[in-house]
DNA sequence: ATAATCTGCAACCATGCAGTTGCACATGGA
DNA sequence: TCCATGTGCAACTGCATGGTTGCAGATTAT
């Protein structure tokens, strides 16, 4: 998750595709690396369940998924519940 | 950020740091690497903004510092909102 | 049928990074 | 003072990964 998250251009197409869906060509025009570069990264945010793909004939329609960051939500509830009470309500709201 | 936090070791240390503060020896012998891997990842959570470290006579103690979690929280929320009504709500909870 | 367009696979390169070991330096206690 | 303990610095290794290019395979349009 965090992993998937770390690099800058993957959080950028997560950013894209929370707009609406695209394919990877079509990711890979607004961004300033290769085709090849976005399929990897989308197979890795794939991977991480924030995203899938969806095959529309000849081209594979890649959309966001957003449920793997309540995970991530909650463990940085825990780990700041102690030490900030927003983030302790936070915990609160994510176990509902 | 969400570099700092995507290696496992290193959210292994915040952890531990969140429950008690403690000096890269100490939290060498609790994990499984050598004690400079430790300090190695100390700097990288520090200049994350995630921990403090605060010399004490000859030992220096890390603090756990959550701030940063917010700005990570706040961007999942801002990204997830129209797709999850309960991120929806934890952006507008850290936004306050 | 044929050309154009899109995806998939593979090899390859460079860089970053987690981890180790070795040693020097500083500080506290006997 | 002398030793023990703890931190800091540097060099080195192995591996993961972000990126590229080239080409083959599939699908749509002419």
């Amino acid at each position: 998750m965090f992993t998937a998250l770390a690099d800058g251009t993957r959080r950028a197409v997560v950013d894209q595709l929370a707009h609406h869906p695209a394919t990877a060509s079509e990711l890979a025009v607004r961004a300033p690396v290769s085709r090849q570069a976005i399929v990897k990264h989308l197979g890795v945010l794939e991977a991480a369940g924030l995203v899938t793909g969806e095959r529309d004939g000849r081209r594979v329609v890649y959309r966001f998924t957003p449920e793997p960051l309540r995970d991530a939500a909650e463990w940085m509830g825990v780990v700041g519940a102690e030490w900030d009470e927003r983030l302790a309500r936070l915990r609160t709201l994510m176990q509902r």
